[in-house]
DNA sequence: CGATCTTACGGGATTCGTAAACATA
DNA sequence: TATGTTTACGAATCCCGTAAGATCG
């Protein structure tokens, strides 16, 4: 038979103490108790420990020398457990989690902030990707969660809502659409649009509404960035549709930005993980403040 | 609580398995225990380490971040517990003795050599020093048994007499003992001796046999080692008495050697170890091949 | 004789296996 | 429905503490 941690602790608690009687009060045991423990270790180990006699407990050679490997077994032990439950207090450890732009731009950072100075211990590994990746990288456990819109439902994933992300039209301060009290999606229609890449949930959404409406895109360009899209609009190019939650335009002279009030264009942002899969302590913590943050 | 060793081996099994069916026919144990003894262990880290459905085994982020700490450590273990059965059988590991010069360059080396072919992995630390540097290494457990005389008997000391070796007489070949059939003591103290180093056992033995006859002893001169003073014999500067173990002389032409029946120049020779000291068990069994091969 | 380890034994907790219930693809 | 996990429960085992015994200084 193999010893067991029990026996090691008590070999160890005896060989610095060097007697049973003191090791036992140590270890809240009493003393007969300890003489079975080491009785089963040497004889699990087939090993005798100590040379004891009604006055003295000694190690014996074998005993000296296996001391310290067991000493160094048992901190690496302890260490292990420790780490893992601080990681399971939710106090420490690490949060990964993928996100779109849009929303790691606008609302993320006041989270993790908040969420930062409750847990200073905690890491943020972010990774602000578009949809299909934020999609991806929750499939193939490269983070713990998501967040972004799902449209349609993904099968194996579950969707918790956050806050609904509604989508606005950014124009040039002199265009047209700024004297319109309600833009429709029939008056975006008649313009040219500056696109975002089709990887993009923006970019879905749209094509989703006009598609449903009936109508065509007319397509200005197609760019990958909303800091571009914003440069493009100013440089007279088109109009764009993008997230609420999107602030790089406001970076741009000379731009407006107007909501849009079609209920194709308010798109549900939220948490995506795997169904029946259990997030970290920390993680699930974040995503718990997540949602009461948004409410 | 803090998780068992059979909590981490059904941990481990459970994760490199995927199934607790199959674990638990690797673990020999039935299949509801294991559930037990993970969900003993999920409790006792405070972590949930299975995503669990009746489909699929699939470890947690946390869980697969535990495995390989966990692993590591039941390897460190099974290693010290390989390691530790080795050494109690007694074929590998190492013997350390300290024995007196005479012993170590006569019967020692065949002794040695024959068990060493028997156990090819046990390794010798041999110390040849004098007789008080011997019961001073057994005494301060720098060796963990010594070879020597114990004259007299110490207390706290164990003497297994393993043979008796007897002094003889190294002189000229031209000299007056040459003719005689018997050499007495008291022939002896008629001639010049070269003496030991008072610190040797034979050099004891000599000046204990000398005074219990009430002989005077004719000093030649005193050196410390067994060469030298065959060197000096040859020399002509008187004559010495050696243990007939001690086979330097014969390097020295013209030198001859004769017992000495006198009973006060046997001296047993055996093993020295602290009375109540346990031997590693390489170290014990090679005390015991001395002793059985001495008889 | 006193301090300390060992042995003996009864009670309580832990752990196992069998059988039945439960859940998901 | 079939496969695989969980729950329930009686039985065996292990472990502890008390009390008595043994041993060495």
């Amino acid at each position: 038979m193999s010893p067991s941690l029990r026996q090691i602790r008590a070999f160890i608690a005896v060989a610095r103490c060097g007697s049973f009687t003191r090791a036992a009060l140590q270890l809240h045991l009493s003393q007969p108790a300890l003489t079975v423990q080491i009785r089963q270790i040497e004889s699990a180990l087939g090993v005798k420990l100590f040379d004891r006699n009604t006055r003295a407990v000694r190690l014996t050679r074998l005993g000296r020398e296996l001391l310290p490997k067991l000493e160094r077994l048992q901190l690496d032990f302890e260490a292990i457990i420790a780490d893992s439950k601080g990681l399971a207090g939710g106090h420490r450890g690490v949060v990964r989690l993928a996100c779109l732009p849009s929303v790691a731009a606008s609302v993320l950072p006041a989270a993790v902030k908040s969420f930062n100075k409750m847990f200073p211990h905690v890491n943020f590994h972010l990774k602000d990707v578009s949809w299909h990746r934020v999609v991806a990288m929750v499939r193939s456990d490269e983070v713990d969660f998501g967040i972004g819109d799902i449209i349609p439902t993904e099968p194996g994933l579950d969707f918790i809502e956050i806050f609904e992300d509604k989508m606005q039209v950014i124009y040039p301060a002199r265009h047209p659409i700024d004297r319109l009290s309600n833009v429709s999606l029939r008056t975006l229609s008649q313009y040219p649009l500056v696109m975002m890449d089709s990887e993009t949930s923006a970019r879905s959404m749209i094509d989703a509404a006009f598609a449903a409406a009936g109508c065509q895109i007319i397509r200005a360009c197609e760019v990958m960035y909303v800091s571009t899209a914003a440069a493009m609009v100013q440089a007279g190019l088109g109009i764009a549709i993008l997230p609420a939650s999107s602030p790089e335009w406001r970076a741009y002279q000379g731009l407006k930005a107007k909501p849009i009030r079609e209920s194709a264009f308010i798109r549900p942002v939220g948490i995506i993980k795997k169904s029946g899969q259990t997030l970290p302590p920390v993680s699930a913590a974040f995503a718990e403040s997540l949602k009461t943050k948004a409410s």
